[in-house]
DNA sequence: GCGACAG
DNA sequence: ATCTTGTCGC
């Protein structure tokens, strides 16, 4: 989809996907999303998946997998030419949308507000959320390392996203607003997700089963999630 | 020119 | 991202 793509049209694509973002508050969330790509080293099949959980219980629901062949390189900045292809792919297999759809990156903590969960939320026309555990871009003032303690991020003055630390003594992770949400509600919905792990169940959720896949545990398609009935 | 640099 | 053993600290 992007692999004849030069840097330099890359740029060129990101400052017009840039003018189409909309900021506004998600109304009631039910259903949250979680998306991840997995790869293996050197190897331009890329593993996709999208995980469905209940917001905010974080209860798996189901998951959709499927590959897809990618040759446009790593690059920082560019990350979304290298995963969204795939995850377009696997998007389609889900029939109900979620509310909002969490990404392993930034979205628009980035210097042309283009991270992959903004690039993504422009091509589905979907709200979402970035959640990168390291920083990409902008003055990184570290939040005091208690559980749910903030910072915001900011480049020249702006603030484009929040450090959060979602552990005591753990590296904190940088949420920023994708598209189609505010950036106080996407740093709500976070700390909602938040269960005993540093990650975001979400993305957590998704990072395992996406490895999973791409290590032949799991086969492509949507997969129901059966209910839990220990109780019984 | 130098350093930084999601996944 | 992926590969990989031990080690430090709550």
């Amino acid at each position: 989809m992007y692999d004849h793509y030069s840097f330099q049209d890359a740029t060129a694509y990101q400052i017009e996907l840039a003018k189409q973002l909309r900021f506004e508050q998600i109304d009631q969330i039910e259903t949250i999303a979680g998306a991840d790509i997995s790869f293996n080293k050197y190897s331009t099949t890329m593993y996709a998946t999208i995980v469905m959980l209940t917001y905010p219980t974080m209860v798996l629901k189901s998951f959709a997998l499927a590959s897809y062949e990618t040759n446009f390189p790593y690059k920082p900045g560019f990350l979304g030419f290298k995963e969204v292809p795939a995850l377009l792919k696997v998007w389609e297999l889900i029939e109900n949308k979620p509310n909002v759809v969490v990404l392993d990156g930034n979205g628009i903590l980035h210097p042309r507000r283009m991270g992959v969960a903004s690039h993504f939320g422009i091509l589905a026309n979907q709200a979402t959320i970035g959640c990168a555990k390291s920083l990409l871009y902008g003055d990184n003032h570290l939040p005091a390392p208690l559980k749910f303690s903030t910072t915001e991020i900011k480049s020249h003055g702006e603030t484009l996203g929040f450090a959060l630390r979602t552990k005591n003594n753990c590296a904190p992770v940088y949420v920023s607003a994708g598209h189609l949400t505010t950036q106080q509600q996407s740093l709500e919905v976070i700390k909602n997700c938040i269960g005993n792990y540093r990650i975001p169940e979400p993305t957590r959720q998704a990072h395992n089963i996406v490895n999973d896949f791409r290590t032949g545990k799991l086969k492509a398609g949507f997969h129901e999630v059966l209910p839990d009935l220990t109780l019984f």
